[in-house]
This record gives structure tokens, sequence and C-alpha cells, in this order.
DNA sequence: TACTAAATTAGAATTATTCTAAATTAGAAT
DNA sequence: ATTCTAATTTAGAATAATTCTAATTTAGTA
């Protein structure tokens, strides 16, 4: 049987994390990590878990994709929509997010350059960069 | 009586538009203006105008914010935050958002240069580029 | 001055998400 | 192995921001 490179990884992460090894994490990272990068919100996770045949509830969907978020298994992506969306690609990379069709895609990071970057406030430090694209139709 | 530029500015917007001239607008790009560029939510609105006596429901402010926003009276600005904040400056630029504190401030324009860029879909169309630098204390 | 479509409003509805509290379970300690 | 405990899962309630509804008011035209 053939472990999926992304879903070997994932799980590596989630056992270096504090986070226990319950089936429904486990299947979670399964289904998400199985097609490499890919961008849900909680309710794509809930209707691809369904038909999986797997029973996971909506409440742990939440709770796991917020914990993969802070324990670094996944990224956290918001854009003008509404729904948060998580994203397996943890490499700095930026996104299209198109209006019409709700659909965010990944920017190939070769393809941006910030080339001039200003002061962080005073006292305050550095997150994270999020260039958002906003196109549609 | 001194006219306060951005508010001269924000009104002839607005009578350029299709927007009918009632007192509730009026009075939001008043309140709205007055102090050059600004961030603010849906309650922060509200709640400014409460504090000028106005008497401004909540559903009209979001009318209006969002009315405001299709006619380019306003920018909508979405962060990491799970409010929208609404921006008077809307001139091309990009935001420093705290999640500690929930600020949204400007960055100075010429302090953000992408040299490259993404080429846009096929069959999509560029709306905005957005850059959005999380920080914190 | 009257008319009509647009705007305002209070409160209900909606939507995504988080919370609650009870039942289950992973993994450590015995 | 068995027991124990804190972490996890869960259904359903709660929350929070925003939008909708349908009745009333108003801007601006005729």
């Amino acid at each position: 049987m053939i472990e999926n490179l992304h879903v070997k990884k994932a799980l590596e992460m989630l056992g270096n994390s504090p986070l226990k090894l319950t089936s429904q994490r486990i299947n979670l990272i399964k289904t998400l990590f199985q097609n490499g990068n890919q961008h849900f919100s909680a309710e794509d996770v809930y209707n691809k878990v369904k038909n999986t045949g797997l029973k996971i509830s909506l409440a742990t969907i939440y709770n796991c994709l917020n914990q993969f978020t802070t324990h670094g298994i996944l990224k956290m992506v918001k854009t003008s929509s509404d729904k948060v969306y998580f994203d397996t690609n943890l490499e700095s990379h930026h996104h299209f997010f198109c209006k019409s069709s709700g659909e965010l895609t990944d920017i190939d990071s070769k393809k941006v350059y910030i080339s001039k970057f200003p002061k962080i406030p005073k006292g305050k430090k550095l997150n994270s960069i999020e260039v958002i694209v906003n196109i549609s139709d």
C-alpha cells in the first residue's frame, strides 16, 4: 500500500504536535492531504468527509481545522468571502480569489515579488504577509 | 462655516451617484469623512453615530456602507478579524492589521512595491490586489 | 401637489462559527 | 493488562455579524 507523501508529512506533524492521535484527526488528515495542495472551507470538509462514509461532527471539524492551524499543519486564508478557507500548502505563497466562483487558488510563489516593504510599527512583530489578488469572470 | 475637504469630496461623489440624497446618507458621510482617512466596522459607525445624537438604524448603516462601497465612495477591507472594515482612503494602498488590538492602519503606498506579478487566469479580470501585513504585539 | 420608486426601519432570519456540558477515548501511570 | 485523567468528540444551543422582510416614510420627478 502506497503511502501518500503529503499525508505522511502531515501525519508526522500531527505526531510531533501535542495533539492526541484520535481517529477523527487521522482520518481528517488523510482526507485533506491526499490530493496535494487544496483549499477548503469547514463546510467543504464536512461534505467531503460525509462522502467518504466517515462520521465526524461539524464541531470536531471546526476544532480540528483550528487546532491544525495553530500547530502549523494547515494555513488559514481569509478572503472577501464570508467563509474562512484552509490551505494544505504551508509554503509562503499567495492567492487568487475569484468572487464569481468563490474559488481560491495558489499563485506560484515565483510569480510574486515584493521589492519594497514597509517597516513594521514599533513594538509590533510581523506575523504574515497576505497578498490576495481578487479576480472575477 | 468651513467645509471639510474630505466631506465635500465624498458628498460630491454621492451626488454623482444614482443614490438619493437622504439625510441619513448625508449625515453618515459627514460623520465618516470629517477626520480624513479612517477605518471602521459597521458597529463602530453605529456607535459613532449614536454619540453624535443622530438616529440612523443599524440596517441603514449596513445598507449605506455597502452602497457607498459599490459606488466607490468607500473601500471594503477584509482582515483576519470576523468583522468587515470600511476605509475612507480610496487611493490604492495596503494595510497593517494588528491581531492584538484589532486595529487596521494604512501603509504608505510609497512603502510597498510589487515588482513581480502573476498573469491573471484566462477569462478572468483583475479587480484588486489586497496586501495585508499581519502584525501583533 | 401628487406620485412613485427608492430608502429607512425594527425586528426576524440567516450564516458561519463557537460554546456547553455530557459521553467517550488516548495515552500515561499503575 | 487495568485504571485513571485530561483531552477529545459530539449534538445541539448560543453567538455574532450581517442580510432580509415587509411596512412606513421620503426624495425627487411629473
